[in-house]
DNA sequence: GCGCAGGGGGTCG
DNA sequence: CGACCCCCTGCG
C-alpha cells in the first residue's frame, strides 16, 4: 500500500464539517487547518479544501478515485435532491440551506452495526473513544506520516474478544450486545452479504432487528449511513422528536410524540428522500 | 483546580 | 416504563 492523491474540483453538495459533523460517522477527526482525517475499510486518508478543490490524501489500498467516489458517494446527485425537497415546505428548505453541503457516507455494513450499537444512550466523544480503542485492540495498523492508525476489526477480529475485554474497553451494558451481534454475524445467523443484496425496506429492517442491541432507531441509522443506502427510512432520535414537534404539530417537548407517528408523517411529506431529510432537521436542530 | 451531579444519537425485559 | 455502564460536561 502506498500513499496517494486524488484532486478534484469542488462541487456544491460537498462541506467537510457538514459532512463529518452531522453524525453519521465516528472516525473522521478534525485536523488544525480545518481539514479532516479518517479511516475507513483499510485506508487512511485527509481531506482538505483548497480553494475550488478538494484534496484526498493518504494511503489507500485500491485505487483513490474510484475509492473516495464510492464512499462519498460523489454520483449522487444532491442538487436535484436538494432542489425536490426545498420544495415540500420551508422549514426544510431552511434547514437544507444550514446543512448544504451534507453527504451521506457509503460506510462499511458490519462497522455501521457495531458503531451504532454503541452509540445507545451514550455521546459522541465518548463514541468515538470506545471505537478508537477497539480499533486499537483488534484492528490492523496503517503507517502514516509519522502516525499509526487502525482499521476498524473485521467480525473475525472483533470475535476474539470476550464480554470482559470489551467492558474492559468502557462499553459499559453494550459489552453483551456487542458481543453476541458479533458471533451472530460471525456463523452466518444474520447474513451481511445476503442482506446487502436486499432490495425491501421492511425485509432489510426485520433482520437488523434481530441482532441484539439493534432497535428501531439504529437499525434505521444503519440502513441510512452504510452501504445499505436506504434513502427512505428515517431515524427518529430525540432531536428529531424534538423538531418535528415544533415543527409540525407545534406541542410543548414534553408531550412526546409516539415514533409511528412520526415516521408516518415523514413518509408522508419527505416520501423516498426522508432519510436525507432527517440529516438536514437534525444538524439543523443541533448545531443552531 | 477539584469534586460531584446530571444526562447522553436507545434497547431490553 | 424503569434500569442500564461510564464518561463527559457544567457548575459550585
Amino acid at each position: 500500500m502506498t500513499e496517494q492523491i486524488y484532486k478534484m474540483e469542488k462541487m456544491n453538495a460537498f462541506e467537510l464539517e457538514h459532512i463529518f459533523e452531522c453524525g453519521q460517522c465516528f472516525r473522521w477527526n478534525r485536523q488544525q487547518d480545518g481539514s479532516y482525517i479518517g479511516v475507513f475499510r483499510n485506508n487512511v486518508l485527509n481531506v482538505k479544501i483548497d480553494g475550488n478543490f478538494i484534496i484526498f490524501q493518504g494511503m489507500c489500498e485500491n485505487d483513490i478515485e474510484e475509492t473516495v467516489i464510492d464512499y462519498f458517494d460523489l454520483k449522487r446527485d444532491y442538487e436535484n435532491i436538494k432542489k425536490s425537497l426545498s420544495q415540500i415546505d420551508e422549514p426544510l428548505k431552511i434547514s437544507i440551506e444550514y446543512g448544504s453541503g451534507i453527504r451521506l457516507l457509503n460506510q462499511d455494513l458490519w462497522e455501521t452495526i457495531i458503531s451504532f450499537i454503541i452509540s445507545a444512550n451514550n455521546n459522541i466523544p465518548r463514541i468515538k473513544g470506545i471505537i478508537e480503542r477497539l480499533s486499537k485492540q483488534y484492528g490492523k495498523p496503517i503507517k502514516w506520516n509519522g502516525n499509526t492508525y487502525y482499521t476498524f476489526p473485521t467480525t473475525e477480529e472483533l470475535s476474539k474478544a470476550s464480554v470482559e475485554d470489551l467492558k474492559k474497553l468502557g462499553l459499559g451494558f453494550r459489552d453483551k450486545r456487542v458481543y453476541e451481534t458479533t458471533k451472530m454475524i460471525l456463523n452466518n445467523d444474520v447474513d451481511l452479504n445476503k442482506l446487502s443484496k436486499e432490495s425491501k425496506t421492511e425485509v432489510i429492517r426485520d433482520t437488523l432487528l434481530i441482532l441484539p442491541g439493534v432497535g428501531p432507531k439504529v437499525a434505521d441509522c444503519i440502513m441510512l449511513f452504510s452501504t445499505l443506502k436506504c434513502l427512505d427510512v428515517f431515524p427518529v432520535d430525540v432531536w428529531v422528536r424534538r423538531v418535528m414537534n415544533e415543527l409540525y404539530f407545534k406541542l410543548p417537548d414534553e408531550n412526546k410524540l409516539k415514533r409511528a407517528q412520526i415516521e408516518k408523517l415523514a413518509s408522508e411529506k419527505y416520501g423516498n428522500l426522508a432519510g436525507i431529510a432527517q440529516q438536514y432537521l437534525f444538524y439543523w436542530k443541533r448545531e443552531a
